[in-house]
RNA sequence: CGCGGGGUGGAGCAGCUCGGUAGCUCGCUGGGCUCAUAACCCAGAGGUCGCAGGUUCAAAUCCUGCCCCCGCUACCA
């Protein structure tokens, strides 16, 4: 049976440009995993979009002296143009300031209203006198009135580590204009996560296959939930939509409400635009459906708690009751996939003192491919890892180039040169078989592994599937007997081009763009694994229009198994597959690292 | 006692769930090959698996204590 297979790809914030550490979290796991399952013949739907709501862009436009939605536009298209370059195979990479989103939002809200789960309470919260907005504690410092440390966060002092709420700070003043901030009442809306605490856990137990750091960290912290505030005073966001609040400026929902339920939008708006309103349903209301939700770390407890909480009070299944909302029984996540942290040279990644590399200037310098190998066998899948120029130019030449892109250009090389075309094999020979059934027996074990999410397993067990195709080659010596055995010589390059079409299909989730190139050398005709595009779209209510990147992926032919050879096509002599890269790129890019040009 | 991850040959990692004389990639040394982007193949050197105890016929693998590193800690999405 086909599986429906939702993936739910984290929503980069559209503050700024992303850099590498970002998408090796999000975005290259999701399209290994999603690529991998179009090609195991599953039914696919990848979901994502800009978060663009929320105090950091608001306080970055102010910065930039523009408004917050020219800021979003600018970010939202940057984003989108840096996921496509990638490679990154979205059904719908959208945004959070359609009319759709906003409509399925305030849908979401009202239900889980009606259900009881959401309430009205005062609140103090500090306000930006100048603005009349709200002020998260984070852009407050003062004096710690504890140990009197004077650069101590509104939340917390980094200094003697004590839980501080902002208004006990001696002197506090705002980190955006040096203003004190004011500390009001204000009426908010908290979303009651005590209700769902037992409905989580009975969920979280039935989990199984989850990263061990994920479910322990999530059953953590479902024991002590505490009910949540949900709006906040701004006037950039979703507005509430309750009579006496919809039409208020000042009152919008909280940035993270929203954000979580891009998941759900994004499914609906690729519907609509399909012409099937209804096309997202197989992969939401249906039982046997499966999610997979990846994101960094960060990230973990709004994918495994307050997600699940909003679907579980959608469906009015807390400790309230309550109904079935009108879009129905919606699924919770079958797996929340995090990603550990990538750092930088050995410090994390920081915009604001320049140790970065954003996915732009990468992609402007380096292949694609090398960025999505680099992430997909070096990258933080379990642990912490620290990204290296020295390590990405090991990589790339000796496992891209020599290893890979070398046996696709001497098999390739040697046939065109002296065949011209795929060769029809002779009598194999047990080596022959060997290597073969080598070759046939990866798609089990990598796939095995993929299913698994362990991605970094998976590469590098494709990788040795091409070192042992190379073994092959240097055992049997073809071009010692190219004149005097001319069947032994076109058998075995047959062999090594069959292992050359393996390699090429194994890595297909990993290296879409060099993939679709051996295919091409090949002689394969039309899209093997099919690339994303960036497109501009009208919003489908009435909004402006803005860029999506979408994807035509059923057309395309790879499939997760031996796709057989042809003899007798042509072929012609290859060009290189990746680029090597001299070793003084490493001097360069630390270079531009001290310097923080980026 | 806030939560979690980690300390394995020069570098980066796997192994630890189900204990049995340490594996992979890179680097290094020597050799082979010459089809290939000086790429490929073979052989070798190099580790008392953070420290100290304990359990066991046997521990990198289980238990206890300690030291060091890192991430997270919820109004920052």
């Amino acid at each position: 049976m086909t599986r429906h297979i939702l993936t739910a790809v984290a929503w980069p914030y559209a503050n700024g440009p992303r850099h590498i550490g970002h998408v090796a979290g999000f975005g290259v796991p999701s399209d290994v995993f999603s690529r991998y399952h179009r090609m195991a013949g599953n039914r696919v739907l990848m979901v994502s979009g800009t978060d663009e709501h929320g105090t950091p862009i608001q306080v970055q436009a102010d910065r930039e002296g523009v408004g917050p939605r020219e800021l979003a536009d600018r970010y939202n298209r940057v984003i989108a143009e840096d996921m496509t370059a990638l490679g990154l195979g979205y059904d719908l990479f959208t945004r959070t300031t359609t009319g759709n989103h906003y409509d399925v939002v305030q849908g979401l809200f009202r239900q889980l209203f009606d259900n009881g789960y959401i309430t009205e309470a005062p609140t103090l919260s500090a306000i930006s006198p100048s603005t009349g907005r709200t002020l998260p504690d984070r852009y407050i410092e003062g004096t710690c009135p504890i140990c009197g440390y004077d650069g101590a966060r509104g939340d917390q002092c980094d200094n003697c580590g004590n839980q501080l709420d902002p208004q006990d700070l001696i002197r506090p003043v705002s980190k955006i204009n040096g203003e004190t901030p004011r500390f009001v009442q204000s009426q908010h809306f908290f979303l009651n996560l005590p209700a769902f605490s037992d409905a989580l856990g009975s969920w979280l137990a039935t989990r199984t296959g989850w990263r061990t750091n994920v479910l322990k960290f999530s059953r953590n912290y479902i024991g002590d939930l505490k009910p949540r505030a949900i709006s906040r005073d701004l006037d950039w966001g979703v507005p509430i939509p309750l009579p006496g609040w919809v039409d208020r400026p000042d009152k919008r929902l909280y940035v993270w409400f929203d954000a979580v339920i891009g998941y759900l939008s994004a499914s609906i708006e690729w519907a609509r635009r399909t012409g099937d309103d209804q096309a997202w349903r197989p992969f939401w209301t249906d039982p046997s459906a499966e999610s997979f939700y990846f994101m960094g770390k960060d990230n973990v407890t709004f994918h495994s708690v307050i997600w699940p909480s909003l679907l579980l009070g959608y469906n009015g299944e807390g400790a309230l009751g309550g109904k079935v909302g009108p879009l129905g029984h919606l699924n919770l996540p079958t797996e929340v996939v995090s990603s550990e942290f990538l750092t930088m040279e050995g410090r994390k990644f920081s915009s604001s003192r320049a140790v970065v590399i954003y996915v732009r200037d990468f992609l402007a310098r380096y292949q694609p491919d090398a960025l999505r190998y680099y992430l997909a066998v070096a990258g933080p899948e379990n642990n912490d890892t620290d990204f290296t120029w020295e390590q990405f130019v090991t990589r790339t030449n000796t496992e891209l180039v020599a290893g890979w892109g070398n046996l696709v250009n001497r098999t390739v090389s040697m046939t065109a040169k002296n065949l011209g075309e795929i060769p029809a094999p002779g009598a194999l020979t047990e080596a022959d078989r060997a290597a073969l059934a080598a070759g046939e027996r990866a798609f089990a074990t990598v796939g095995g592994l993929l299913e698994r999410s362990q991605q970094k397993a998976a590469a590098t067990e494709a990788m040795r599937v091409i070192g042992e195709a190379n073994k092959y080659l240097s055992d049997q010596a073809p071009w010692k007997l190219r004149e005097a055995e001319p069947d032994r010589y076109a058998s075995i390059l047959h062999v090594a081009l069959q292992l050359v079409r393996d390699g090429a299909t194994l890595l297909t989730p990993f290296l879409p763009s060099s993939s679709n190139a051996v295919h091409a050398m090949l002689g394969g005709t039309g899209e093997w694994s099919p690339m994303p595009r960036l497109e501009d779209v009208e919003d489908l209510d009435g909004g402006p229009s803005y860029p999506v990147v979408r994807g035509d992926y059923a057309a395309g032919q790879a499939i997760w198994d031996r796709t057989p050879i042809a003899p007798g096509t042509p072929i012609a002599a290859p060009t290189p597959l990746f680029t090597k890269l001299d070793a003084s790129v490493i001097d360069e890019e630390l270079a531009r690292l001290e310097s923080g040009a980026g």
